[in-house]
DNA sequence: CGCGACCTTGATTAAATTCAATATACGTGG
DNA sequence: CCACGTATATTGAATTTAATCAAGGTCGCG
């Protein structure tokens, strides 16, 4: 989905080494990641685990797994997802570099309540809970931080459930799109091309809509010469008309 | 909705009185709030304001208010919702006694991205941010719990997508209902008869359906005898039935 | 008693799902 | 490099479902 230098390796070169722990003044997400003024703290950066790649469709943790440390993404993008007793699943977030995974590690009784699956080739920074957890006694700023990335996760499945509340299919589809666009430009890829890593099935799956569905979709709104479409590649070619859709329903 | 004392003030006497700060030692919803340990905290407890009464329509608070407190839901009931340009709303999340309101308040720049209505005459216990944040960096009980608590409304986030993300009425409708049975059954009162402080618009807007089609569904589950249905007040006649049509979405 | 708010129900319309066929793209092996 | 097979995407037609339009019924309250 996102151009990173993961792309490039081939997915076919089987040990692949551990990734040297990494400076986060080096990091290309600086300033796209959590509070800058955070990993300027030396024991914080300390605590990160640089875990080696996954590979698409590889697991970061299961449904029902002890949740052991939150992550950020530093490359690829992820899925979270709920299994039901047919074996059939519900998409409940996509995650892109810069988000952090696994807020939900606080409930209950620890168990992780989804599983998060790599949509490409994919690398996490790792914040063990425990560590963490010592961090946050000692520094404010870290403390008021998690708090405020756990905040804005609220936010987000809130805006999340606006979204699949709506009916209309072009309507939740444009939405869709858009906030990509957005995600993409804020990241410093282009906001209006991109490829989607995801096919008709992961979209509709996300949105809760069939994958014909999607695929027609897709077709209003590459013959209303909103966008252009050919397999999972999509330009923008009308921002103003993809907004004006998106501001039809207005709650977002 | 819920029985409570509050429900026999009559909304017409209009100058409540505010309530004395109260002892959470001998507070109605011991061990159906927040953590136990937490309230027999002495300075924990100072903290808490009680607010006077709110009346059925009476905000919280407004969305873009600032932040200044958490709630806790004492009494009664309440909703938030978002509103779009045109005025028409869209409603998040039901609070119900014990549940804590306002958890978004980390967010971004302090700022409600709600709104939130009393349902019926309610109370709540509003937790002021700061003495809260001054408590957590003392306490590493109350600063679990919090997050604790974040992470519960995340999780409970995730099951309203998957409920919003159902295609049919009735087994959306079922699963609206075996919830609140199950929050009633909890807080002590009877699971299987209670009487909605919403009319059918209240129940469409919040699963995103019309009223004509929730009055078809719950005609539908009468039907069936899985319940009855007399305006408001609803009786689980075969809760069975109504758990099996839940399971066939599987994914709650 | 009558008004207004709310609920139910029927008929019609609009939209998504489902079923089914075809088309396109992609990777593999000949 | 091409042929083949698989997976994915598009499109059409039939079906199902919810939204909409509209009428009538019920309930509570002044």
């Amino acid at each position: 989905m996102i151009k990173n230098i993961l792309d490039k390796l081939t997915s076919n070169i089987v040990p692949v080494p551990l990734l040297s722990p990494e400076n986060c003044s080096i990091c290309k997400l600086m300033n796209k990641c959590i509070s800058h003024e955070l990993t300027v703290n030396k024991e914080f950066e300390e605590i990160i685990n640089n875990k080696r790649p996954l590979e698409v469709k590889e697991s970061l943790f299961t449904v029902d797994d002890t949740c052991k440390s939150i992550y950020i993404v530093k490359a690829g993008s992820f899925r979270s997802y709920i299994t039901n007793t047919e074996g059939l699943d519900q998409t409940v977030r996509f995650y892109f570099p810069g988000d952090l995974i696994g807020l939900d590690a606080f409930s209950h009784n620890h168990l992780c309540t989804t599983t998060v699956d790599a949509l490409e080739t994919s690398a996490v920074c790792e914040l063990p809970l425990p560590k963490l957890l010592i961090l946050c006694a000692r520094y404010p700023l870290i403390f008021s931080e998690l708090l405020h990335m756990l905040s804005d996760e609220i936010v987000a499945d809130h805006h999340h459930m606006i979204l699949l509340g709506q009916t209309s299919s072009v309507i939740k589809l444009s939405i869709f799109l858009m906030l990509i666009s957005v995600k993409y430009g804020e990241l410093g890829y282009s906001a209006n091309e991109f490829i989607l890593n995801m096919g008709r099935e992961g979209v509709g799956n996300y949105l809760r809509m069939n994958a014909q569905t999607i695929s027609r979709a897709f077709t209003k709104l590459s013959d209303d010469n909103i966008i252009d479409v050919k397999g999972r590649s999509i330009i923008i070619k009308n921002q103003a008309k993809l907004k004006e859709i998106v501001k039809s329903c207005s709650f977002i």
